[in-house]
DNA sequence: AGCACGCCGACT
DNA sequence: GTCGGCGTGCTC
């Protein structure tokens, strides 16, 4: 039967899908999850075919212009994923379909067989701006170009660059000649070092074996299965996800590994090419047409093995075996942009509907997660040893408070930690510091009149980074140069508060100049660092002492580190959010377990002005069941998950007074929406709450004010009902913007 | 989202 | 008298 019409989901905020006339000529070309291009009022749109009504919704629907694809891009379990994914996180199923394929197969079928040109920043700053001011005021478009480059991360897309900027192609061209900027053709995957130590494949030890057991028995039945590997840092969770991935090959399926953006280090990667010889890895680093390409190649069967970072969990893998997910505990698994997807959740709801195994790996699980263990619905498997026998660090907290008083100031690196660290390099053994802040004082103010500069479109701190003599803001990438007098009062000097990395380094090279040092956060690698090098060389023991954000607390394998250290562990602590003690024991665990992971003890050294926190002494004591009693036992108390479930609607606008009045409005909508819940519903009073409106902990953020509300329910039916009564409603007024986020992960 | 239609204020 | 603000509704 030849079909007369088509339903088509579109990339839009609008629920439904739209339905069209099938023209003749294209009855036999059209499939399901191929995609059409279509008229929407005096637009052409391209959106996917879901499905072929017998008769259409609307009174006379208009034709499809043209097939896209000529056969499906999307198969039918990633149709019924992004089905559920629209129902569960509210999003148009039009949404959801569009963030399961990657850009470069998205726009033209195979017309962008050449890599697109790329522009990246090229110059130094004092160099720039000279460049700029000799290229005349009058030109505002160069800077501006500059300046929007600059915030895309001083790498981009020229075609995107020019559309963002509103430059044209001759600005860029002129900017090039004249050196401020490299165009070219994008390279593809950056080029791996030289040398990485590679984990050697150990035998299994009891504990793993057993751990196995329940994976492989779900792997071999072909039933969907969810185990929560919970396993000490060093205790061999790779090695077991790396038999599971083998068990499933052997039965011709394939698998997918999902790692937090951050971890999908070469290192990673390394070990997966050793293991399996071709590896699909899906980086965001990576060009387009490059992502496309491997997208293709599992599609068509030839990689049985994906690895990459949360968009991953949409790999065209078929059948499906295995699906990991490592370091599950991790925020980056959330998406920050509709769809607000969380990887972890999808990748269980994939395994469930594909008849594949979810392994959720961690050191340090998710409160979510063990308590799904606790009650049966995820198998959990514990491994409590490390596998190499090492013992776990010996870890030691520095009370800062009390070392400020002993020394009579303030340092950074405390006499323990520096003693540690003379000691391991003395042996010659490598340190690791970390330090979860850029820059070099994390905020300027004036002695005088206490004025703290603040960026004007976010309201935060500037924070000011010595190596460019500028303030940047974190947040929106707002930059200027760093005042030399108050602007407030005019006193001539301002203090430098706080650290960042590059003060820290800076102070490290004091206390020890005969040893190398290296720093590896966003910034030194937009400095044009390889993190790949900067790695490369810290293996092969030409570094040191590695320093750096969170890019050193993950993932990464050393055996000649031993000493690890915490520079200041109440960053995370000190957030506004119901997360931020679990955050801190995240980290501190799993920096920790950076140290001591060949034949020598480690030391990992804790610097806090919280040294009695549970918190810190829980990861002291190497001590998750401890934490995870106080943290529970904290989350029952006030109904946050996993005890409950949480809706945040974020309103934003630039006209603050209208954001309030929106939120208002809609938290009186929702108070007697569900205080009259009819009785089958779940009745909403006991353990459920509408938090708010309150400014969110970011309450302006790129010169738009932010108000939120928090909805807390007993369960999804009541966030679900709540979700409906916002859809039910009239939509807030022009110029603020509503987005509901579906269990949030960070608040701010 | 993007675009129309539609109804009230200061300006060529 | 119009140009244009954005509030409301619709797009197959």
């Amino acid at each position: 039967v030849r079909p007369l019409y088509v339903e088509v989901a579109l990339n839009l905020p609008v629920k439904t899908c739209f339905h069209y006339r099938v023209p003749e000529s294209l009855a036999e070309t059209l499939v399901v999850g191929g995609r059409v291009r279509v008229p929407l009022g005096r637009r052409t749109l391209a959106g996917f075919v879901v499905g072929f009504p017998e008769r259409p919704d609307a009174g006379s629907p208009k034709d499809v212009l043209e097939a896209v694809d000529p056969e499906p891009l999307v198969g039918p379990e990633i149709l019924r994923l992004t089905r559920w994914m629209a129902e569960y996180y509210r999003c148009s199923w039009g949404e959801a379909l569009h963030a399961a394929v990657p850009a470069g197969l998205r726009r033209g079928k195979g017309r962008s067989k050449r890599e697109p040109m790329v522009a990246r920043l090229s110059m130094e700053r004092d160099e720039e701006e000279g460049e700029l001011s000799r290229i005349g005021r009058r030109s505002p478009r160069a800077r501006r170009l500059v300046a929007v480059l600059r915030e895309m991360g001083g790498e981009a897309e020229l075609a995107r660059l020019l559309k963002r900027s509103g430059a044209g192609r001759s600005t860029a061209k002129m900017l090039a000649r004249r050196g401020v900027l490299r165009i070219e053709r994008s390279t593809g995957a950056p080029g791996l070092p030289v040398q990485l130590e590679i984990p050697v494949r150990h035998r299994l030890n009891p504990e793993q074996t057993s751990a196995l057991r329940p994976i492989c028995d779900a792997i071999r039945a072909g039933a969907y299965r969810t185990v929560l590997l919970h396993g000490v840092t060093g205790s061999g969770k790779t090695e077991i996800y790396l038999v599971a991935v083998e068990e499933v090959l052997r039965l011709g399926k394939g698998a997918i590994f999902l790692v937090p953006e951050i971890a999908l280090t070469p290192q990673m990667i390394e070990i997966f090419r050793n293991r399996f010889g071709r590896v699909a890895v899906l980086h965001s680093r990576m060009s387009e047409g490059e992502r496309a390409r491997q997208w293709k190649a599992v599609r068509e069967g030839r990689l049985r093995v994906v690895l990459g970072p949360r968009s991953a969990i949409f790999a065209p893998m078929r059948p499906l075996g295995v699906i990991v997910v490592d370091e599950e505990h991790e925020g980056t698994f959330k998406q920050q942009t509709t769809p607000r997807y969380h990887a972890r959740d999808v990748a269980v709801m994939r395994a469930r509907l594909e008849g594949a195994v979810a392994v959720l790996g961690s050191a340090t699980p998710s409160l979510e997660s063990y308590r799904n263990a606790l009650e049966g619905k995820y198998t959990r498997v514990y491994l409590s040893r490390r596998a190499t026998r090492a013992a776990l660090p010996k870890v030691e907290v520095v009370d800062l408070a009390e070392e400020t008083a002993e020394q009579k100031r303030f340092s950074l690196i405390s006499r323990r930690l520096e003693s540690r660290m003379r000691e391991a390099l003395g042996r010659g053994e490598q340190v690791i510091l970390f330090l979860n802040r850029r820059g070099f004082a994390t905020f300027l103010t004036c002695r005088r009149c206490g004025f703290v500069l603040r960026c004007p479109r976010c309201d935060i701190s500037l924070v000011y980074h010595k190596g460019e003599g500028l303030v940047f803001c974190h947040y929106c990438f707002y930059q200027a140069p760093a005042p030399e007098a108050c602007p407030d009062c005019l006193w001539p000097r301002m203090a430098y508060m706080g650290y960042g990395t590059e003060r820290v380094e800076e102070a490290v090279g004091k206390a020890f100049p005969e040893a190398v040092i290296a720093r590896l956060d966003s910034d030194s690698i937009r400095r044009g660092e390889k993190p790949e090098a900067i790695l490369g060389a810290f293996g092969a023991g030409k570094i040191h002492i590695l320093l750096g954000t969170q890019m050193v607390a993950k993932g990464l394998d050393f055996s000649s580190v031993t000493v690890v250290g915490v520079i200041y562990a109440d960053t995370a602590l000190n957030l506004p959010d119901f997360r931020s003690a679990e955050r801190t024991f995240q980290l501190l665990s799993q920096v920790a377990g950076r140290a001591g992971r060949g034949t020598r003890p480690g030391h990992t050294v804790i610097q806090t002005f919280n040294p009695r926190h549970y918190a810190v002494e829980a990861a002291r004591t190497h001590d998750y069941f401890r934490f995870v009693r106080e943290e529970m036992r904290a989350r029952q108390a006030l109904g946050y998950p996993p005890f409950g479930r949480l809706l945040r609607i974020l309103f934003s606008g630039r006209d603050e007074a209208k954001v309030i009045r929106a939120a208002e409005a809609a938290a009186e909508q929702l108070r007697s929406g569900l205080g009259a819940a009819p009785s089958p519903g779940p009745r909403f009073e006991k353990g459920g709450a509408i938090l708010g409106p309150a400014p969110a902990p970011l309450a302006l953020l790129e010169g738009r004010y932010r108000w939120h509300i928090i909805v807390k329910g007993q369960g999804v039916g009541e966030i679900g009902k709540a979700a409906d009564i916002l859809e039910s409603v009239p939509r807030p007024p022009a110029g603020v913007k509503r987005v509901p986020d579906i269990d949030p992960v960070s608040m701010l």
